[in-house]
DNA sequence: ATTTCAAAATTGGTAAGACCAGTTGGTGAA
DNA sequence: TTCACCAACTGGTCTTACCAATTTTGAAAT
């Protein structure tokens, strides 16, 4: 029983014809488009209607709108991507913390060996910063650390230069910085071996040895996850 | 010279609040959310605002509506990710094939080496089936081998028992299946490369040789990827 | 009592008009 | 010339009204 076509409301074929408009060049990249008032006239139809169509674009993030100034096209780039991540994984169940670690192992153990072979100067010192303030807050402020630390784990993914990297990893560790909090807490020894290991994962990726540094992380991250894991701890 | 906060704007606003409410579960995927009036009353704010909010939800794929029905939550498949492909083709779009692909190398280099360790004989029984009719159709139907050649990707994925990897596979796997259809027309040797590679990591795995299982995966995407981004194909 | 079917109520879709709130640029005063 | 202020843009928001599709209701016919 086939169905009639769903009818196609009007700011639906606006974005439709906007997104072309955009992708035939007519609206260039970076440049403004016409005002809400202009288009209403162009399109022979109410604000309303525009101003959905717009809204479409701008959750997209094609567009970016000033109060007062207009909107301007936007470069979309992968960012759309990691704005979607989060809602595919929180809308999808069934996340243990075992099953974060594993991804993050996949994801982290490739980003220090890209690291190691693409990292700039400037990528090496926004590390070696992160590590520093890591080192005195590990001692002092527990809570700030574990910001610290994804913080210095992300660094290493930005240095791969490919946006996607950071995006993803972003996106894994919000689902755990809560439990470590919880874990590392009164646990002088493991904080130690923690640092530990961020030393011996600088010093991989600023000698540029991609092996090591994969093999540094892998063993950062297993072990703790182990301890995590056993702790029984769960999200 | 810090400028001040962006305001934002209610639709904004609005549009976060809903997103907050899918992802606490308060509003159920499959359910229906309330209507217009009610949200308007809800929210404290015009029925212009909510609908724009609801517009960003639609827009995103996360929404579904229907006139005189009302709208319902929809589970976000990653197939609408893979309708935003064309829009990031403008100056990066090699480069963005290039970080796609090098996302998926880390993610299935370890899918491939856990699914050799996890799979059981179920996932090997689904793995073969979708091989074998990727044998066949590989000389037939070309495009729909492509989604075929997806589909052995995340049964593999499937056979690590992480039901974040599937996921993650087929999100980023969205964005290039739109290229494979171009890129695989008329090139028999290719294809029967590709044929070799998928039947080496079929036998790794089932053989449990997760090392080789991994370097099959590696070898396996090094080239198609390499294939892809030298014909220099953009959308 | 059950079925049928048309009217009513409810839902989203669209329009028009008014006004608020920032930004820009021009114009007049110092 | 320089500075301050005031239009005239821009988007942001609300109200009201009405159209269109769907669902619900309830009365009439069986």
């Amino acid at each position: 029983m086939n169905k009639e076509q769903k009818r196609i409301s009007t700011p639906e074929i606006l974005f439709q014809k906007m997104l072309n408009r955009i992708q035939s060049g007519e609206w260039k990249i970076g440049n403004a488009i016409p005002s809400e008032r202009i288009l209403m006239v162009e399109f022979g139809t109410s604000r309303l209607a525009i101003r959905e169509a717009l809204s479409m674009l701008r959750a997209l993030g094609v567009l970016e709108t000033n109060q007062g100034q207009g909107s301007i096209i936007r470069n979309l780039d992968t960012e759309i991507i990691g704005r979607l991540f989060p809602l595919l994984f929180s809308l999808e169940g069934d996340k243990t913390l075992e099953h974060i670690y594993q991804v993050r192992l996949a994801i982290e153990s490739t980003t220090a060996s890209m690291a190691a072979l693409n990292r700039n100067e400037n990528d090496l010192k926004n590390i070696k910063k992160t590590l520093q303030l890591l080192r005195t807050q590990i001692e002092t402020d527990i809570e700030a650390s574990i910001k610290t630390d994804l913080e210095f784990h992300i660094q290493i993914a930005r240095a791969t230069h490919n946006p996607l990297f950071p995006l993803l990893l972003e996106t894994i560790a919000s689902f755990v910085s809560y439990v470590q909090i919880l874990s590392c807490k009164d646990n002088p020894q493991k904080k130690h071996k923690a640092m530990v290991y961020h030393e011996s994962i600088f010093e991989a990726i600023q000698n540029q040895d991609s092996e090591r540094a994969r093999s540094e992380m892998e063993s950062h991250l297993r072990s703790s996850a182990n301890r995590m894991i056993k702790t029984g701890i769960i999200i």
